[in-house]
DNA sequence: CGGATTTGACCCGCGC
DNA sequence: GCGCGGGTCAAATCCG
């Protein structure tokens, strides 16, 4: 434990050595010495969002949250050396050497000084990945508010109004989210984001996936544009009786719904180029998953399974059937060389009410899809995405890392999700990072769906000690969120580590055990 | 019995 | 024009 966040008089306290040591994904401690000789460690993971805090009471043991009676700690998910620590370390050998044979010392000396200057090329390299991923996710944030305000604009009424308040919430946790990467050179922005952070509302997707349910349920199963909803999603034709999708006209009863198709007959020649422009383009998931499908929030009707060329697995098509109209379909299929890895291909795009889950995936893939649509990216091979936020909220079993490619054939974006220890992303083809994703969007879906659930478990349960909890969590959190002196030393600190350029720094995703969850039932899978 | 899945047939685009 | 492969259809079958 070395002082590096500004002396000892009541400041930060920055452990650095068991990631320096290690190189493990081992939580950056920062401990508060506070002026009564009490300490206070925060951990917090940027990344995983695996947050904890907890007043100095008893001891509890809960899973992801380690609370101890004087312990709250930060992990911040970075893997870091500092400049400070660098020089700590050396003055630690320089007082090693005055007390050991100076032979021996020498020796030890030059090789320890070769592993500093090795560290030292690394943070710099880990530096400029990081300016460059910040640089990217500015980049992406632009385009998705722009997409995710066209979408607000094509689609009024309430299914315009569900889509801007969820994409609203992706917006709005980012950045606060992203404090440490996002706010690197300002101060302000440094202690505002940190704020937001332990302030976001840990209700929120919950509010929106109960608003989706209300407004589904009061609609009388309509969503307004004469589309039926039923019970499972799913109109089927009543004279063969054998479940086979139908489009549903007012004007013209059930018709096959054909590939192509669309469903409003109302629609400007322009929306229809677009939608079937959309339509073409194509955004695979690459995902390590023993499942036969990733939970990805839809309801999903097979519809035919083939053999495909080259691949011994065979491919499924899916059909979405939250709505009678829509034309989204998927195509699920095992990777040939890797058979735990599964390859989602989504195409089309969804107009009707999503649960927050499904439009985690839904924004992404419609995103990139745009952005790949509008030639945002500069070239095909040169789209990168780091899409963790998939990851997280597609599969949150799965590790954090994942990359995106474009193939050049045609529409098509890859989001690979399988945890790749590897950095920089690996990518089909000579790639230049294009733009990044914050995947703390995805872990803020998670993290607050796990917190909240704690929260309605506790009361559900009518369980004192884990209501206690909850509460202990949320008063440690309005208490840090309203000491702004904490907040301001734990922005600085952070921002000490992260940000200064002069200080060193590098990010490393760190990985972090999340449950399975599978918010909605997939017959499919 | 209703709804989902299976699976062979069919359609269609593309390359040769 | 023909063959190939991808994608979809729809009757048969399965399942709860």
């Amino acid at each position: 434990m070395e002082d590096c966040g500004g002396g000892n008089r009541g400041g930060l306290i920055l452990d650095l050595t068991s990631r320096f040591a290690t190189g493990v994904e081992s939580p950056i401690s920062l401990s508060s010495a506070a002026g009564d000789g009490r300490r206070m460690v925060v951990e917090m993971d940027f990344f995983s969002q695996e947050k904890s805090w907890a007043r100095p009471e008893p001891e509890v043991n809960v899973p992801n949250l380690s609370i101890k009676e004087e312990d709250l700690t930060i992990n911040t998910g970075l893997h870091l050396v500092s400049a400070t620590e660098l020089s700590t370390v050396e003055d630690g050998i320089s007082a090693t050497m005055s007390e050991q044979n100076k032979e021996e010392g020498k020796s030890e000396m030059v090789a320890m000084k070769a592993r500093m200057e090795r560290l030292g090329e690394d943070n710099q390299r880990l530096r400029n990945i990081l300016i460059q991923l910040n640089r990217s996710y500015n980049s992406l944030k632009m385009q998705l508010l722009a997409a995710m305000q066209q979408d607000n604009n094509r689609n009024g009424g309430t299914l315009g109004h569900e889509v801007t308040t969820v994409a609203r919430q992706f917006i709005d946790l980012g950045p606060g989210l992203m404090a440490p990467a996002a706010g690197i050179n300002e101060d302000s922005s440094t202690e505002r984001v940190s704020r937001r952070w332990f302030v976001s509302p840990a209700s929120e997707l919950e509010a929106a996936h109960h608003d989706y349910l209300l407004k589904k349920k009061c609609c009388g199963d309509h969503d307004g544009n004469g589309i039926v909803y039923m019970d499972r999603g799913i109109r089927c034709d009543g004279r063969s009786g054998q479940g086979m999708l139908r489009d549903f006209r007012p004007d013209e009863g059930w018709r096959p719904n054909q590939m192509g198709m669309l469903s409003s007959t109302s629609k400007s020649s322009e929306q229809q180029v677009r939608e079937v422009t959309m339509r073409k383009a194509r955004v695979s998931v690459r995902a390590r998953c023993e499942a036969p499908m990733i939970a990805d929030g839809c309801q999903w009707r097979k519809y035919g399974q083939k053999m495909a060329k080259g691949n011994p697995f065979p491919r499924a098509y899916f059909r979405c059937t939250m709505a009678a109209d829509c034309t989204v379909r998927k195509q699920v299929q095992r990777c040939a060389e890797d058979r735990t890895v599964l390859i989602t291909t989504y195409e089309g795009k969804h107009h009707h009410p999503l649960p927050p889950v499904a439009m985690a995936m839904a924004s992404i893939t419609s995103a990139a899809a745009s952005m790949l649509l509008s030639g945002s990216m500069p070239s095909p091979d040169a789209a990168l995405i780091n899409p963790n936020l998939l990851a997280r909220a597609v599969l949150p079993c799965s590790s954090t890392l994942a990359t995106v490619s474009a193939s050049t054939s045609f529409p098509a974006v890859t989001l690979d999700l399988n945890g790749s220890p590897t950095f920089p992303l690996p990518c089909h083809k000579t790639q230049s990072p294009e733009f990044q994703i914050p995947q703390i969007l995805a872990q803020s879906l998670c993290n607050n769906s796990r917190f909240s659930g704690l929260q309605m478990l506790a009361g559900a349960a009518g369980d004192q000690k884990l209501q206690s909890l909850a509460d202990a969590v949320s008063a440690a959190t309005a208490e840090i969120t309203a000491d702004p002196n904490l907040t301001t030393v734990l922005a600085a600190a952070i921002k000490s580590i992260i940000g200064g350029v002069g200080d060193g720094g590098g990010a490393r995703q760190a990985e972090s055990p999340v449950a399975v969850s599978n918010d909605t039932e997939l017959r499919s899978g």
